[in-house]
RNA sequence: GUCGCUAUCGUCUAGAGGCCUAGGACAGAGGACUUUCAAUCCUCCAACCGGGGUUCGAAUCCCCGUAGCGACGCCA
């Protein structure tokens, strides 16, 4: 069965691409998987002039990695290709210039303020910031287009919000002081560059876009969008606007907020995408965190698979109020912490930053819901770069080995990232023992004591499995009457120079008897 | 300045006039299990912004206040 639902994501390639940004992309790709729709995914390139093609790149990467595929799109094409706003620069015109054939634009010139709205030429002016000069200076000299702005009569524009219900402005808002003149708005800049809004809706109309589904920073540009919209309508037919524009359907998603309750923003927030992949986030745990960020089932699943939030998925259970993206940041972050920086070392300071400030967090917990479900060869892969980066020799190991290894930590960790540290004492020997681990394990219960005979113990034992080392262990703080916490926790501190590990024989297993015994070596030379 | 949106535990949320003594989850506290750390299980802590209406009955509907946020450019 078909659909008539198109629906897009139509984001700025800016070098990153943005938490805030993945959540809206995620709820059309919702809708559209929803109803059978198509995804379209548009890039906004009208100002942008440097690297587009790498921060376009980016976005592609980062959709991927969330695991967001799309039907039409700059890299694939589509019947409405092209898919960047850059290369479509002669439709606006166009457009452009039938409106104003139409008579249902203008060119004009704006006397003064250089483009800037009066009200913010106010607020200058009240700090003394104001400087009509400079302002003129900067202006474009060439005259740009105005669409006129048709009332039509109406006290007020209304338009029905698919997830905040109607929503008026009152028609005075686009009025000058007479009350009788419009507030006209400028769609081609005197460059011949077309505005935001102009582009826009060019765009969406051409794609036949039938729902618009974006932040709630965008309420106001909608009012201005349907001039847009209808001034098209009236030229529909002819060839700059062959079909009869629809206005569509628009679904306004809450904001996310930071804990400061404002906008997240590049200037003081972790918002791209890269910077939590990063930090060992599964992208499933990722999109399921997301998806309750101003929408929920109703019931009370919260960890499910994507298959059943697209199920379960509706405009009319997403909520209106904004949502608070929650870290636990017990320090500043180290650098502006957008995460559009290309210099290696500054990222890993602010990954490193993000990871503790995700200890005990929702998305964290998430995240470990699904860790804990992943399979051996799953996990195995997802962990590989982390294991990497962090120089195990995995050539020398079998792989059968490092699943052992892996399934032994996964429980205990949740984050890539944190499994990829916690498995480390199975790659490298202490090379130190923690001071504290040595005060209260070794040098108390005699601890030293208990490791040197357990050693002669495990020095002896035949069969080195999981099983026998239980016993071994087990029965050898039996026979000398003491806990099985006595013995098992040196051999912890020998091990793993802390006084945390896995099950002790399981460690000594992974580890093997020579190299445990090595350890064990080190660490009564070291006390002693 | 103008306009718009929003308001339930610290956080994410459930709640469509009686099922609300307001439910769940994360975090926090305590406990059980245990060989450390986890995981798991149990218990506890914790909220309807304020004021007026409407109604037999309001977290829910209406109005007013307050607060927060957002938007308003020849930025996107």
């Amino acid at each position: 069965m078909s659909s008539s639902v198109r629906v897009r994501f139509a984001p700025s390639p800016t070098g990153y691409l943005h938490v805030g940004g993945v959540r809206t992309a995620l709820f059309n790709w919702l809708y559209a998987r929803k109803t059978g729709g198509k995804f379209i995914l548009r890039i906004e390139d009208t100002d942008v002039q440097r690297n587009k093609e790498e921060a376009t790149q980016i976005i592609i990467d980062g959709l991927k990695w969330c695991g967001l595929n799309w039907d039409e799109g700059p890299d694939i094409g589509g019947p409405c290709a092209p898919y960047y706003q850059s290369q479509r620069m002669d439709r606006y015109k166009i457009v452009g210039d039938a409106l104003e054939k139409a008579g249902l634009a203008y060119w004009a010139k704006k006397e003064s303020g250089g483009g800037l709205p009066d009200w913010k030429i106010e607020k200058l002016k009240k700090q003394g910031k104001w400087d009509e000069e400079k302002a003129q200076a900067a202006a474009d000299p060439n005259p740009a287009l105005y669409l006129k702005v048709d009332l039509k009569g109406r006290t007020e524009i209304v338009f029905e919000d698919a997830v905040k219900g109607s929503i008026a402005k009152p028609a005075q808002t686009y009025q000058e002081e007479d009350g009788v003149t419009a507030k006209d708005f400028v769609i081609l800049r005197g460059n011949g560059m077309p505005v935001y809004n102009f582009a826009c809706v060019v765009d969406d109309v051409d794609m036949r876009i039938s729902h618009v589904i974006r932040g709630d920073d965008h309420v106001e540009n909608t009012f201005r969008q349907i001039f847009i919209y209808e001034a098209m309508a009236h030229i529909a037919g002819t060839d700059a606007v062959p079909l009869a524009p629809k206005i569509p359907v628009f679904a306004h998603l809450p904001m996310i907020f930071n804990e400061e309750g404002k906008k997240i923003s590049k200037r003081r927030d972790p918002v791209a995408i890269t910077l939590y992949e990063a930090c060992g986030l599964l992208p499933e745990a990722m999109i399921n965190f997301e998806a309750l960020l101003g929408w929920s089932p109703g019931n009370e699943h919260e960890v499910m698979p994507l298959e059943e939030i697209v199920r379960e998925f509706s405009f009319d259970r997403i909520k209106s109020a904004s949502a608070q993206f929650t870290l636990n940041r017990k320090t500043p972050p180290p650098v502006p912490a957008g995460g559009a920086t290309t210099d290696a070392k500054v990222e890993a300071q602010i990954v490193e930053w993000l990871s503790e400030c995700l200890k005990g967090s929702k998305l964290e917990w998430i995240n470990g819901e699904y860790m804990r479900k992943l399979s051996a060869p799953e996990l195995l892969s997802r962990v590989e770069p982390f294991l990497k980066k962090r120089g195990y020799d995995l050539a020398h190991h079998s792989p059968n080995w490092l699943k052992n290894v892996l399934q032994m930590e996964q429980e205990r960790s949740k984050t890539l990232k944190q499994l990829a540290e916690n498995v480390a004492l199975f790659f490298r020997a202490p090379t130190a023992l923690d001071p504290k681990a040595v005060e209260k394990v070794l040098k108390k219960n005699d601890g030293l004591a208990l490791l040197s005979e357990m050693r002669a113990v495990l020095a002896r034992l035949e069969e080195w499995s999981g099983p026998a080392l239980d016993f071994a262990v087990k029965n050898f703080s039996e026979t000398k009457g003491r806990k099985l916490g006595d013995v098992a926790q040196p051999l912890r501190v020998a091990l793993s120079g802390t006084t945390v590990s896995p099950p002790i024989h399981d460690t000594l297993h992974l580890l093997g008897q020579a190299e445990a015994l090595k350890r064990i070596d080190f660490a009564l030379a070291q006390v002693a």
